[in-house]
DNA sequence: GTGTTTGTTTGTAACGATTACAAAGTACAA
DNA sequence: TTGTACTTTGTAATCGTTACAAACAAACAC
């Protein structure tokens, strides 16, 4: 835990530079936390407990904030898979997911382990934004 | 709306029948308001308004509950595209939907209309419940 | 029908995730 | 170092949804 606090902000400090966004300390220590490692899907709870643990005072009314200005500075994609709370996803590569039911679990499936066809045309007046497809899995029977 | 509703109860009643709810009036009204038009997306918010709208007395709780017993009866199907509020659809057909985010409306794709590729394995020890595929799509630009 | 049992509806309180807000704190340019 | 603009924070408010107990209605036996 502690060489992971000290070692160097990695890309995070230039990715917030990047993003207009200040270098503060709880958007670098997140930033880390998200970015450091591959694939992550978080929850606010999720991540601000994260934070907890690792020793990072941040509120949770910051983690909210952050998550949605790395959104928005796409540096972060929302899944939205469960009605009762919503994911962050540090791939911001066109992908997509299974859906663990049971247990709330996300993980990626490269975009290039599923082809779709050719889609139906959008309705009039509409441009597509995103396709997301979701494997809902559970523990088998 | 006087015809409408005196209009017989269309197999709403049998399909209580055979889910072996008991058909009261408030079940059958939204019976009614669900399954004599084809292929509605409401939210428990939006039907309720709308039997409201058509003089039927039921409280919202009551609208929540139906949902739900509607849809563990298998009546209808739950479709996850918002995080703020949850959709229900009285097409229980295998497709998949176009998610339009500027007014929140959904609409049907037949599922012979995409089709995917096979599926990487799910993992270990996990069965495929179901695979959604949502096109969001946006006013176009 | 009448009474009884069991399931249903209802208003409202409670909940949980998320957002709003104003006060206190911090980054940064000059 | 100072001033200003942006951030963070604790907490209150919001919103969709669920819980709950009392009032009510369908079903069933007689």
């Amino acid at each position: 835990m502690e060489a992971v606090q000290n070692r160097p902000y990695s890309q995070t400090l230039q990715r917030l530079r990047d993003a207009g966004l200040r270098p503060t300390r709880q958007r670098l220590a997140l930033g880390r936390l998200l970015f450091d490692n591959q694939d992550r899907h978080v929850t606010a709870e999720s991540l601000h407990e994260e934070a907890q643990q690792g020793g990072i005072s941040v509120s949770l009314a910051t983690v909210y904030n952050t998550l949605h200005q790395f959104t928005d500075a796409g540096l972060l994609r929302q899944v939205v898979v469960d009605a009762s709370r919503t994911y962050f996803d540090t791939n911001i590569l066109e992908h997509h997911h299974f859906f663990n039911e049971t247990d709330g679990k996300l993980t990626d499936i490269p975009a290039d382990q599923i082809s779709l066809s050719a889609l139906p045309q959008a309705p009039e007046g509409l441009s597509v934004a995103r396709v997301d497809v979701i494997v809902r899995v559970t523990a088998a029977s």
